[in-house]
DNA sequence: CTTGGAATGGACTATTCGGTCCAGTCTAAG
DNA sequence: CTTAGACTGGACCGAATAGTCCATTCCAAG
């Protein structure tokens, strides 16, 4: 399946995804159209169709791996260096502020009851996703361990998992409230339980 | 606004509401129809709008009230009596079991992006429940406390905000990528740092 | 220049589905 | 028995929207 796609047709089809990503995150995935893309990006219908033959659904996976994407490299620096007790917070604070300006709209998740939970693309995009998460948190334990800042005997892959639900639970109840006090708390707390100094509760 | 609902009535309501969240739980919200309820639930489409006058969206509303309260309900009495370390566990494992049973599918999480997640009335169907949830926790902390299983310094709300949270997340995880692994280790990372008994983990 | 295929525009279709309406039936109270 | 109003059946409607089709334009290679 050789695609052929000149520098012009790659450059809509960026548009597109890009955009519909926009739209989704302005009206919600539930009613947001493809007229709505169209207006948006300033495509025909026959292009849309054009880049995503199999339809809404392809385009929809597509916006899934383009903010999967999204997600580790709105952490970094960070995630990637968690080599110190300084980073860890610093990349605290990151995420917090990451989700609080997201606000309600949680593209991923919804994109994922549109798509069917159950679609091969769309759990293999998610799955993956949690995969390099927790294993750039497993990898930072690790380097903290190799400092002396944590105990040697700590169980590393359950605490970065345990971490990981924390977070995602912590987004959930803020996508459900408004609230970002479950994210904080699971963010203080699962850093604070590695053995680390107690942190200013602000 | 005095509701004028004979026992006739009352049963006929009832019996949409639990056969609307029947069909929600088979096919999943995003594609669910009115329909579809109407032959579950052997009803006509007058008789929906009779019982709810605004809609589909007042009877999605209705079912996200119906699916919340079973969630915790689903958890007593271990929920109610976290006064020892095996009731926590007895705990641990009715939740993992539920929702390892419940598979990929999550009525209150779908219910919320199609209603919308603004809608007073769904926001304040999960603020309450993560309230009543978190207080729960809250108080079996607090009874551990008292019987000198845990440090009297704990920080106990800051302890059940995270731990409510890593059980979302964990379910979040499950949901999407069918693992419960994270959900366990959620339960188990958050019950040890209590400061209990390690646990075998099988 | 020409030419084949990529890229684009936009009208048209098919269908689904929430919601309306009215006619008809049951039931509890007087 | 009467009757008001709750309850039920089901035909009908209209809007929304995913997807199709074909004509036209653009562009790079030969």
């Amino acid at each position: 399946m050789g695609r052929e796609l000149t520098a012009k047709g790659r450059a809509t089809r960026t548009r597109i995804v890009e955009g519909a990503a926009a739209v989704l995150r302005d009206k919600g995935v539930a009613v947001a159209t493809l007229d709505d893309v169209m207006a948006r990006t300033r495509t025909s219908k026959s292009q849309l169709f054009h880049y995503f033959p199999s339809g809404k659904d392809e385009l929809l996976l597509a916006v899934a791996q383009f903010e999967a994407d999204q997600v580790l490299e709105d952490q970094q620096p960070h995630l990637g260096r968690l080599d110190s007790w300084e980073s860890w917070w610093a990349w605290r604070d990151v995420v917090v502020a990451r989700y609080e300006e997201q606000g309600d709209q949680c593209p991923l998740g919804s994109l994922f009851l549109q798509v069917g939970r159950s679609t091969p693309g769309a759990r293999a995009i998610v799955v993956e996703l949690m995969r390099r998460w927790q294993e750039s948190l497993a990898i930072g334990i690790r380097s903290l361990q190799a400092a002396g800042l944590v105990p040697a005997g700590l169980d590393v892959d359950r605490r970065a998992a345990a971490l990981l639900a924390g977070i995602q639970g912590g987004v959930s109840i803020l996508l459900a409230t408004g609230e970002s006090a479950h994210l904080r708390a699971a963010l203080d707390q699962g850093i604070h339980d590695l053995g680390g100094p107690a942190v200013a509760t602000g």
